[in-house]
DNA sequence: CTGAAAGCGCTTACAG
DNA sequence: CTGAAAGCGCTTACAG
């Protein structure tokens, strides 16, 4: 079944059909548009999306990016497919993509030459850039997609000052500003962070809003204070064992990760403290488990629900318009209250 | 930059220059193969995989479908993608076909209609169908497709004797032998089973193999200890209550889902029971949460990622011969001992 | 309101 | 080993 085939059945020609199904119905008399649905309804005619790509130059594919690292222990790649801030970010973009007409192609890219390929191949109307890291990754490499194809883009907590990609991040100084705060207002004075947020413009800036919560309550940085382990659960145990083994008396700590402040308590009851009475600790990020945990964390949520789709918004203003006034926004955070912390007031 | 230009720039016809794109080099002289390539290089040359698509009727785009569900409460709906083991199966399978040439789109669906318009929008060459009920969900729709198109699809976990879709499945009856066995084996003689399998033929055959294992030891199978409920996190949390509230004496459980199991702990926990001393519980899936509980949860492992490499590798082979010797599988299945049980031996 | 023609960028017989 | 032509299924000016 082709437009020609229907046009046929229904005795019209080739691009009547197609007007009555691009809703062009001006163009149509009311009851030509009639019959042609009829005959479209009976032989379940469904269109060629290749073919109208090919005409239209524009294929309503939209191409959802992670980034594909190579492992050097066993030769390996991963993918972040499975990481739950990607799957649920994919599970929204999926939904707000379909309602709006658009599809959704995934893929792994590991080189700027991957993705341009791709972009082209495909004819690929956007490009959502799904790991925070992808998008200094592949800067140089964005930039030039857009400046090249006019094509919009969206990046998430990327440090981009190009006014042509979409930008959404959360206000990340502030979390942990969140996070320490919560902690000297129960009393606690040594206060540990944890993360290798050196180089790392992102965990950066939570490092920062750390340091102002600690300075401007007279605590002051120590740098004793600050664990350089990366956010995973490993490093995470290998932190608390740390801590619990560490002469300082912290009685608290703030993370940039949930996952990571898991792997903390594991560690910090290894070691030999209890949580939250020894030990109070404050996650990042809200993810489901930190409330399968014991006890349930007490993060910091990003809502990244509202992320992609406020990043969604952007995107399908600037696919209709081509133009966005505000491309970069920066979204507010708040501290979800468990059982992981203990006053000490 | 399309085929045409390409030839022009290298002074040959436009076939030639396809032919070398698609490796038919035996159409071509060495030569020609050089120049044309160089060309292709110079001018970043990438072909356009719609037009291509449209002629030769198949587009290397698999489908990846995940049902799409009305929540009956506030009128949204929810898709599946971030469920952990459907995002683990999507890293494994948008890596094996990427590898092998394929794309994917990935699309929920809620109705017949949604899925059979996806796949002739976009000539697609295979469908993969992603969570468990939607084999039974879809079945005609499924049986449909692969009659008329001959289309690859792929199935797991599914009920199905059609020997055109491809199947893999875990020995799931085995699974909850194994978990029941293990804490027999223990010492426990008041098990429960905790979900509501009645009517789901996959949590059936799980039953099956936990009533299998105790009535082959003797200790037969007790309504009483079979508690109804599903396999969340919330649900869960009321089982686990209502084990803790039973006169029972039960000691020991196996579970459908690591999540449910999870939910049991805390909700025994609030009922006053301390795992594993007073509870031993096991669990199903070997989630990557499995290992961030305390205890750490003792688990059946169905291998997700081989699941999925299983079910590529057929539907590849499928793709490329048009057959499969086997097209059903079963995997097997392992019980991953960590600390959610205690011996009473 | 409707139609005939050209064209999107590729591949596939068919000739040479 | 190479080429000219037709065709895949659609949409877009251009005419009427």
């Amino acid at each position: 079944m082709t437009l020609k085939d229907i046009a046929e059945k229904a005795g019209v020609s080739m691009m009547t059909v197609s007007n009555v199904i691009n809703g062009k119905h001006s163009r149509v008399s009311a009851a030509t548009i009639e019959k042609v649905n009829s005959i479209i309804k009976e032989y379940n005619y469904v269109p060629n999306l290749s073919a109208r790509s090919l005409t239209i130059k524009s294929s309503h594919i939209i191409g959802v990016i992670v980034p594909l690292d190579d492992k050097e222990d066993n030769g390996t790649s991963v993918s972040y497919f499975d990481n739950p801030y990607v799957s649920s970010m994919i599970g929204v973009i999926e939904r707000e993509l379909r309602d709006n007409g658009y599809f959704v192609m995934i893929r792994a890219v590991r080189s700027q030459d991957d993705l341009s390929i791709l972009m082209r191949n495909w004819n690929v109307d956007g490009a959502i850039f799904l790991y925070p890291r992808l998008g200094d990754r592949f800067e140089d490499s964005i930039n030039a997609i857009v400046a090249e194809n006019h094509l919009p883009v969206v990046l998430f907590d990327a440090r981009t000052d190009n006014p042509e990609v979409i930008n959404v991040c959360s206000d990340d100084r502030k979390g942990c500003y969140l996070s320490t705060r919560y902690l000297i207002n129960r009393g606690h004075k040594k206060i540990a962070f944890v993360a290798n947020y050196e180089g790392n413009p992102l965990l950066t800036d939570r490092f920062e809003g750390y340091r102002a919560a600690m300075e401007e309550s007279g605590l002051g940085c120590d740098p004793d204070c600050i664990f350089s382990y990366s956010p995973s659960y490993e490093e995470g145990v290998a932190a608390g064992k740390a801590i619990a083994a560490s002469a300082l008396k912290i009685t608290g700590l703030v993370t940039t990760a949930d996952i990571c402040a898991i792997g903390i308590m594991e560690g910090a009851r290894l070691g030999g403290l209890r949580i939250p009475t020894d030990l109070s600790v404050i996650g990042y990020d809200n993810l489901a488990v930190s409330t399968y945990t014991t006890p349930k964390l007490t993060t910091i949520s990003q809502n990244v629900i509202k992320k992609a789709e406020t990043a969604m918004e952007l995107l399908l203003e600037k696919l209709r318009t081509g133009y966005v006034e505000q491309p970069h926004v920066q979204l507010d955070v708040e501290l979800v209250e468990r059982q992981s912390t203990l006053s000490l007031l």
